[in-house]
DNA sequence: GTTCGGGCATAAGGCCTCCTTATGGGCCGT
DNA sequence: ACGGCCCATAAGGAGGCCTTATGCCCGAAC
């Protein structure tokens, strides 16, 4: 790859005027070169008899009904042709070719339960745009990392990005139907209580007991260990280890197959959802749009 | 080489940016940048700002203590110190390659008789600097044709150009020693009259006969051809075909050595001169200057 | 922990570049 | 000879772009 030092960069052209004279040399013709620049004949004679000055050598042989390149002007044109072609390409390169790669941000368990099973049809409609999934719980910074667009979870105020909610973060315990059978059956919220909780010390359990009219010195009580995700501790109770509290939209296939059941029709919220976030001054790129209208009418098509 | 049409012209990016660009990214550093630019560091943050707003993505990451190139930014990148690098190159090239080759437009009698003679001295003083005659009697317009300097004789006025006066295009007879032993010599005005009088319509031979005390109506009812140059007349004076009407300055080898003889002081002269011109707009171009300085020095040596 | 410094972002304001309109000259074709 | 095409030039104005000034953030150092 070429160098260029600060010397040289000092010494470029006025660049405008390079512009100009890249299309006159095309067309060989002011007139038709400002007309495809979307200016004045006068402004391209200007621009041009700038840049002659600045070379020191005249580009142009002003003849009658025609105009031709000087030895000069034959030098130049060829090479800034072919920067301008260059410049044009990476340009649009950089401009679509950002369509190429869709950095989402996203939860752990929205990747694993809800994005996982729906980014095929993404894919499909979308079949140019690559998408790299960065999975992470931190809030992501768009300034400070390269991701285009993000799911957050939280309270939907975050300053400077455009939102849109995907779903309540509701919570209701789940478990496996395995287990439920082993204390023959649980018909109420008082049965959980002979059951293993996973991660008692997750704040939705203590509102769903108070919600439920349980008990909850009895939970701070308990030994357990977050493990982090929804997503592990629904493995957990899959496994017929413990009941689980989990927002159930992202575990809709395994209460469909039976896999884990849903007790109760008690379901608590705290008013956190899952959201859709991206920079403000973003909405308008393309694979932005893409995704989120995807995105949207995916959740509200179910 | 790479084709480019409207179209692509049209989506060029705004160049100043990019110019900006290419700094930062080489330099990882707004401030940096923009010293380099002979900019304020918030004139640089203007344009990256511009510039990724017409992108559509971020091209720097802003970290803490640093920032660095986004995906975008480092498709980007490359291509354009590419370009850059092409821009500066051709640039350079025209500047000073137009130093390259010097084009010098004179009249044909100057070429071979003061040129051809001296043009070596000039080509030790510039070694780089090829130069190509074009020789003709017309008045080139340098508007219209790809010439850098001209010899002209005339008045001297001619406008947008710059002036230096070489010699004085006075005139007088000459002709081959032999010649005048033929007649036993050529000791008065009167004795050209018994001798073949070359391009006799030529306005000097009228002017010098009157200077010379001799009638002029001979002289027109004479034949004769005009060969359209000194040069040619005198090559037929050396051999003896007549007599000629030159410039001395132009033949002062030949009646050095004795091949053209000079038979009367009286010189004639009808104002005009031989003029060194070019465009003043470049009468500081390097390969200008060089040869103006080196012609007015030549002459005034001799 | 607090202060200092380096680096980028942003706002307000002014200059100067660059474009437009208007006009003229030169040359060609009818 | 005259109208049309094309480029050059002058005058005038708008807006892009740069500057100054200020704020914020973060990390380093004491």
């Amino acid at each position: 790859m070429p160098e260029l030092n600060a010397r040289q960069i000092s010494q470029l052209p006025p660049l405008a005027a390079i512009r100009v004279f890249e299309a006159v040399a095309r067309h060989l013709s002011f007139t038709k070169a400002a007309g495809e620049l979307g200016m004045t004949q006068a402004a391209a004679s200007y621009q041009i008899k700038l840049l002659e000055e600045r070379v020191g050598a005249p580009l142009f042989l002003r003849r009658p009904k025609q105009i031709v390149l000087t030895e000069a002007g034959q030098r130049l044109a060829p090479a800034v042709s072919e920067a301008f072609a260059l410049l044009s390409g990476a340009y649009a390169a950089a401009r679509s070719g950002a369509d190429g790669v869709l950095c989402v941000s996203t939860l752990l368990t929205f990747a694993s339960n809800w994005l996982a099973r729906h980014l095929g049809s993404f894919q499909v409609a979308h079949p140019s745009l690559a998408v790299r999934l960065d999975t992470s719980n931190r809030v992501v910074d768009f300034t400070r990392e390269d991701i285009d667009i993000a799911i957050r979870s939280g309270g939907g105020t975050w300053p400077g990005v455009e939102v849109h909610k995907l779903f309540n973060a509701d919570f209701t315990p789940v478990l496996s139907p395995q287990l439920a059978a082993s204390i023959g059956g649980v018909k109420e919220p008082a049965d959980l209580l002979r059951l293993p909780i996973l991660d008692p010390g997750d704040p939705w359990w203590r509102d769903w007991f108070i919600a439920a009219g349980l008990p909850v010195e009895e939970l701070a009580r308990r030994p357990g260990s977050s493990m982090g995700a929804q997503a592990y501790e629904a493995n957990a109770a899959i496994a017929g280890q413990g009941v689980a509290i989990v927002t159930k939209a992202l575990f809709s296939a395994e209460l469909a197959d039976g896999r884990l059941i849903q007790p109760f029709d008690l379901v608590g919220d705290d008013g956190h959802a899952y959201w859709l976030v991206y920079p403000q001054a973003r909405r308008n790129v393309p694979k932005i749009r893409a995704f989120r209208d995807w995105i949207l009418a995916e959740i509200a098509g179910r």
